[in-house]
RNA sequence: GCCUUGGUGGUGGAAUUGGUAGACACGCAGGACUUAAAAUCCUGUUCGCCGCAAUGCGAGUGCGGGUUCGAUUCCCGCCUGAGGCACCA
């Protein structure tokens, strides 16, 4: 009997969904375990074997976790708003729901075939109005909150309406309780704005253009958008934001208390960006104006020699001299040509001076104010004093316009290079010298706090994160505008549903496609949407109880699930959903609607799975394209169009070994290198334009070349090929390629032996580079139990590696083999009731421990190599005892669930394996008695010694040093010490 | 430049963190069964040397040092891959 994987996998993934196995309560006398995967956005390239790298691990550990005695909740669902499927919308005119739900069957067909024991009845998507209902209510939530500074949390926003109606207020806006009072609605509302956790506000925005939306600084990539790679500028406009940087400090200390990564952490931690320094003030000579700086090192004082400001300030014409106010003007306009794009690319030394003096407030040195661009206006104060001493930037900026650099380093600055150490001592610096700097940053804080010119503050890098998108496909928000003033929709209005639109473009003035919809307008209603991470957000809230219609989730649910114990997914939401979530997550604890004040107990970040792709070198010639070049009607055939700039006449692919050879003869040494430069040129030329023999003499070459009417380069482009094409050996299947693929058809393949080698690099896995493999193949010709399996096999689940099919075959003969211990090909049934012998026992307890502590390390790599040994040495010892064999079916089950639960109905159990029992560990079965030990002096082995394992240390220095051989060895001499080595040595040191 | 990680056979990776390096698997080589193929099974496989033989000899975890009876593991200095941050004062 064959081991059927095809049928066996349908007839239990049917039997499965039939009896809802994988259905969980909320109500259990069992402990809890929450599992959780990263929810997949729904794209329509469907998954590729990458995908459930993350989904296997966490599937194991779930089915692990159950057959452990725990009501285990692990569910899936959608993160369904998004730009992709309104772009996609856009080009094809399909309206995203439709194309959502398509993609949405289209990843539930896959998933499915790989056999996850997610309980679907608690499914959610985002995009359905029950669903969102709740984004929109939780919004609100937020809207209606302020961030009470003094007790460290969110309050709703009527405790801060009772604290300016009696006491006024001195932080953000400064007025007295009766000023409050006077107020219209209007202006009380504005000032209310300033405070909301969720609030709309004018602001310097990532704008792109090319997807008519904001973005997310953390959606914003080296200057252009994550998604498209389109050009971001920064715009001014009004837009809803979260107020996430009040929790900065919260969602540092919070980093303490899960179980993170240190690169995780590191990252969140860089992101959110904290740094403790002082504003210190400046007067300005012959102005009555003050400036302020932020600075970490206020210890660094005496060493100023200059200032700088950002050109965007204000105050900039308050100072500037009137000398120097043209070179201002032509400055400031020179940095608005720059765009953000090229601030960042090139970083060059730009400024001017204003003509305007700082006043050191200790030595009363007059300080240069400077402009430059290398200042942001968005941190600190948007102003610097400049160290050059010992600051990089500043040192160079000092070096650039030669403003003389005074030294407070001592020794320790060599007037070539900055040195940013906090542990020099002082010079030059008053009543600071002989002081080490680290010291004296306490010193001059509290000098200056004395004269009433300098404060302690922190800054964090972190901005507020824009909230609101000028697009169609995302949750309305559920406020409605009146005279300027944001009100909420009451709670019985949500959900506020999206309205169906003819048109996805934008509306008037930079707005959303709902600003098209007349009734929309008519209402009020806000035009824009919430982003792609409203719904993520807070969703593993709802998989708590996912049908509530009072309620997000109920209370008791919320409070009986708690956090999440084990969440997997990738570090590509490190700064944005992970920090959005956590940020909810800690504003819904303040607000008292839930009991837990970090969502993820546990965060286990899956490496990528990288794919191969294949690439084949084309040669050809390009000519600049501004030049007249005359083609013949041959060469307008073959004629490829690679880059705009460029044209390739009658490029031809030309296999590995061919560069390689092609590439030696280049590289000849000394006389000959000309020769064989001309030579290599010459061949290739002659494949190319002339279609000739290689073979041709070398002085035709030279002169055709030196007669070239044009300038012509070679070119060598790597071009893709589908890896399906290229076998293991790299070689290319091209007389298929050139019939299956259109871009081929034409194309010539040189090689030197016939077999055309291609190159492989290693990268991401993704449709544009055609290199994917679908789960769906691997599946169809190995089964799901192999596939789940040789995805762990592949490595360590936090290591990104390369996927290479040829492995598998090993993971399917080990199921192969775990089958034949149950059915002979020809007998049959092979199992009997006969009784396990001690051997057989130790196989089968080492396993056990091996797969309880791999599986809760997560090494499920080393649990699957476990299961192969155990499979190995039963096979040898020629065991095929039921009572071994139940046992290794229980263990295999969160791995292997399909032949798992096939061969333990054959076996004749009644139930199902995945709610068996996992099997105790007994050490007796597994430990000795006694045991062999090599006996080494200096780590030499001499000899072999049998001890009693209960003689411990003691009895082995006795054994030991009774005996004659070692006293030879040491020359008579009693062993300085013994060293016995867990179970494995006994070494004595003479 | 800064931060975080890695570097082990032909390949993916073990070694549960100081104790016999290379488990397990792929690949490769040889063999058995077969008319043949597939499937399956067996043997060998870190490198080098000696040999009729082996429980033989030597080297070996990116490179160079160090601590230790003993180092893939700890310390110092380099080289290098990957990921993140990058004018944040």
């Amino acid at each position: 009997m064959d081991y059927k994987f095809r049928e066996i996998e349908k007839k239990w993934q049917d039997h499965w969904a039939e009896i809802k196995a994988y259905k969980v309560s909320n109500i259990s006398e069992k402990p809890k375990c929450y599992v959780l995967d990263m929810f997949p956005y729904p794209s329509g390239a469907g998954l590729h074997v990458g995908h459930p790298l993350g989904y296997i691990s966490s599937d194991i550990y779930s089915r692990y976790k159950r057959l452990k005695g725990f009501n285990v909740l692990h569910p899936m669902g959608y993160d369904a708003f998004g730009l992709p499927a309104e772009q996609y919308a856009i080009e094809h005119g399909i309206h995203p729901e439709i194309s959502t739900e398509n993609n949405i069957n289209n990843f539930r067909a896959q998933l499915d075939k790989i056999g996850f024991s997610y309980d679907w009845d608690r499914e959610v998507n985002t995009s359905k109005p029950e669903y969102y209902k709740w984004t929109q209510w939780i919004f609100l939530q937020l809207f209606n909150s302020w961030f009470n500074r003094s007790a460290k949390k969110a309050e709703p926003i009527a405790t801060l309406v009772k604290i300016f109606e009696t006491e006024g207020s001195t932080t953000i806006n400064i007025f007295t309780a009766q000023q409050w009072i006077a107020f219209s609605e209007k202006e009380q509302q504005t000032i209310l704005m300033n405070f909301r956790l969720a609030y709309c506000g004018i602001g310097e925005v990532n704008w792109c253009e090319a997807l008519g939306t904001v973005l997310a600084n953390d959606e914003v990539v080296n200057g252009v958008s994550e998604r498209g790679g389109h050009p971001v500028v920064k715009k001014k406009l009004r837009q809803w934001y979260l107020r996430i940087t009040e929790y900065a400090d919260r969602l540092l200390e919070g980093l303490q208390t899960v179980d993170f990564s240190d690169a995780m952490k590191e990252m969140q931690t860089n992101w959110i960006g904290k740094s403790i320094g002082a504003e210190i003030q400046f007067e300005i000579s012959n102005s009555k104006f003050r400036m302020t700086v932020y600075t970490t090192r206020p210890d660094t004082i005496f060493g100023v020699d200059f200032m700088v400001i950002a050109p965007e300030l204000d105050w900039i014409h308050e100072v500037v001299s009137t000398e120097q106010k043209q070179a201002v003007e032509e400055y400031l306009i020179y940095v608005k040509s720059r765009s953000d794009r090229e601030r960042q690319a090139e970083k060059k030394i730009s400024g001017v001076f204003t003509g305007a003096y700082a006043v050191n407030p200790f030595d009363g040195r007059e300080i240069p104010i400077w402009i430059s661009e290398y200042v942001l206006a968005g941190y600190g104060t948007g102003a610097i004093m400049a160290v050059p001493c010992g600051d990089e930037r500043d040192f160079k900026f000092a070096n650039h316009f030669g403003i003389p650099i005074t030294n407070i380093l001592g020794d320790a600055f060599n007037g070539t290079e900055p040195n940013a150490t906090k542990d020099a001592i002082l010079t030059n610096s008053d009543f600071l010298n002989g002081m080490v700097l680290r010291d004296a940053i306490k010193v001059v804080v509290n000098k200056l706090e004395e004269m009433g010119i300098g404060t302690r503050k922190t800054n964090f890098r972190m901005r507020d994160a824009a909230f609101s998108r000028q697009r169609y496909w995302g949750e309305p928000f559920p406020i409605t505008w009146q005279d300027g003033v944001a009100f909420p929709l009451g709670e019985t209005e949500l959900p506020l549903t999206l309205p169906k639109v003819e048109s996805y473009s934008p509306g008037p003035e930079g707005e959303g496609p709902l600003a098209n919809i007349p009734e929309w307008v008519a209402k009020e209603l806000e035009t824009n949407t919430m982003p792609g991470y409203a719904g993520s957000s807070w969703y593993f809230l709802r998989y708590m109880d996912p049908h509530n219609t009072d309620a997000f989730a109920s209370r008791q649910a919320t409070d009986y699930w708690n956090q999440v114990d084990l969440y997997i997914g990738g570090t590509e939401h490190a700064v944005g959903h992970l920090l959005y979530s956590r940020m909810w997550t800690k504003a819904m604890y303040d607000l008292g609607f839930i009991g837990f004040d970090e969502p993820f107990k546990k965060l286990l970040n899956q490496g990528m799975i990288t794919g191969e792709s294949a690439f084949a070198n084309l040669i050809g010639v390009t000519f600049a394209k501004n030049l007249k070049v005359e083609f013949t009607e041959e060469d307008e055939k073959n004629y490829l169009e690679i880059k705009d700039k460029y044209t390739i006449i009658r490029g031809k692919y030309i296999s590995s070994d061919l560069v390689e050879f092609l590439k030696t003869a280049y590289y000849k040494i000394d006389n000959e290198v000309e020769a064989a430069h001309m030579e290599t040129r010459g061949k290739i030329l002659s494949y190319l334009l002339e279609g000739l023999d290689a073979d041709i003499k070398l002085s035709n070459l030279v002169g055709k070349i030196e007669m070239s009417p044009f300038p012509m380069t070679f070119v060598n482009y790597k071009i893709r090929v589908p890896i399906e094409y290229v076998n293991s050996k790299n070689e290319l299947d091209y007389e298929r390629l050139k019939l299956e693929i259109r871009q081929f058809i034409n194309s010539d393949f040189l090689s030197q032996s016939g077999n055309f080698i291609c190159s492989r690099e290693i990268e991401k896995m993704s449709k544009s580079k055609l290199n994917v493999v679908n789960p769906n193949d691997i599946i169809e010709k190995y089964g799901a139990d192999t596939f789940r399996m040789y995805e762990m096999f592949l490595g360590p689940v936090d290591q990104s590696k390369p996927w290479d099919t040829k492995g598998i075959e090993g993971v399917h003969r080990f199921l192969k083999k775990l089958w034949r211990l149950f059915y002979d090909d020809v007998k049959g049934k092979v199992w009997n009731d006969g009784k396990a012998t001690q051997d057989e026992l130790k196989i089968l307890h080492r396993t056990i421990k091996k797969i309880e502590e791999d599986t809760e390390r997560f090494s499920f790599n080393t649990a699957v190599s476990a299961f192969m040994v155990c499979v190995n040495d039963l096979a040898d010892s020629k065991c095929n005892k039921k009572e071994i064999l139940e046992q290794v079916l229980i263990l295999l089950t969160p791995y292997a669930p399909h032949i798992s639960e096939e061969l333990w109905a054959a076996l004749g159990n009644i139930g199902l394996v995945i709610d068996a029992t996992f099997p105790k560990f007994e050490a007796k079965y597994v430990t000795e008695s006694s045991k062999e030990y090599p006996i080494s002096i200096n780590g030499k082995v001499r000899a072999n010694i049998t001890i009693s394992l209960d003689a411990e240390q003691a009895a082995v220095e006795q054994i030991v040093l009774a005996n004659e051989t070692v006293q030879k060895w040491l020359e008579g001499k009693a062993p300085k010490k013994i060293i016995f080595v867990k179970n494995r040595m006994i070494n004595i040191v003479p």
